[in-house]
DNA sequence: GCCAACGTTGGC
DNA sequence: GCCAACGTTGGC
C-alpha cells in the first residue's frame, strides 16, 4: 500500500508543532466527527505523511509536517466519565471513536498562512482551502503535501 | 468577539 | 424522513 498524506487540524490553545517537537510522538484523542474517524480507524497506515495545520491561529496554516506512528485504535478517553472527551455511546465493547499516534518529522521555519494555500497554484482542490471546510482531518494528493512541504521550507 | 457554515439531535 | 433548533468550528 502507497504512502499517503493527511492533513490534520489542531488550535494552537491545544497543541503545536513545539509540543510535538518536545513530546516526539502524541496520541491524537477527541476527534469526535464521523468522517474524520472513518480516516483515522479505515485508511490511515504507519508512515503516512502529515501536515500540522494549527486553526484558530495568528494565522491559521501549516506549521510542520508529522507522520503516522500508530495507526487507528479505540480512543479511550470517551470511555472515561466526566472526560472532556467523554461518550456514552462509546464503550470497549464496541468503540465509536478512534485515535492515531503522529511522530514529529519537522518544523517548518515559518507558518504556511492559509491565504497563501488560497493563493498556491495546484492547492485548489485541498478541503481546507473550501469555504466552509470544518473537517479537521482530511486526505491531500501527494502533489498537494510536496507543494505545501516546498513552500514551507522556503526562507523567507 | 462576531458570525457564517456546518454536523447532529430530536420532535413530529 | 424532514427540518428547525442547537452546539461547534474556525476565519476574520
Amino acid at each position: 500500500m502507497a504512502r499517503k498524506f493527511w492533513l490534520m487540524k489542531c488550535e494552537p490553545d491545544a497543541y503545536t508543532i513545539d509540543d510535538l517537537a518536545r513530546d516526539k510522538t502524541t496520541s491524537w484523542e477527541g476527534v469526535r466527527n464521523y468522517q474524520a474517524r472513518n480516516f483515522m480507524r479505515d485508511d490511515m497506515q504507519v508512515g503516512d505523511g502529515v501536515l500540522f495545520y494549527a486553526s484558530n491561529a495568528d494565522p491559521s496554516g501549516v506549521t510542520g509536517l508529522a507522520e503516522i506512528v500508530q495507526d487507528g485504535y479505540p480512543d479511550h478517553t470517551a470511555w472515561t466519565k466526566g472526560h472532556h472527551y467523554f461518550d456514552k455511546a462509546s464503550t470497549r465493547e464496541k468503540p465509536v471513536w478512534y485515535m492515531v499516534d503522529i511522530g514529529f518529522v519537522e518544523r517548518f521555519p515559518g507558518v504556511v498562512p492559509l491565504e497563501t494555500l488560497k493563493s498556491t497554484t495546484g492547492l485548489e482542490q485541498m478541503k481546507v482551502v473550501q469555504k466552509g471546510s470544518r473537517l479537521s482531518v482530511q486526505p491531500v494528493t501527494k502533489a498537494e503535501f510536496d507543494i505545501v512541504v516546498r513552500l514551507g521550507r522556503k526562507k523567507r
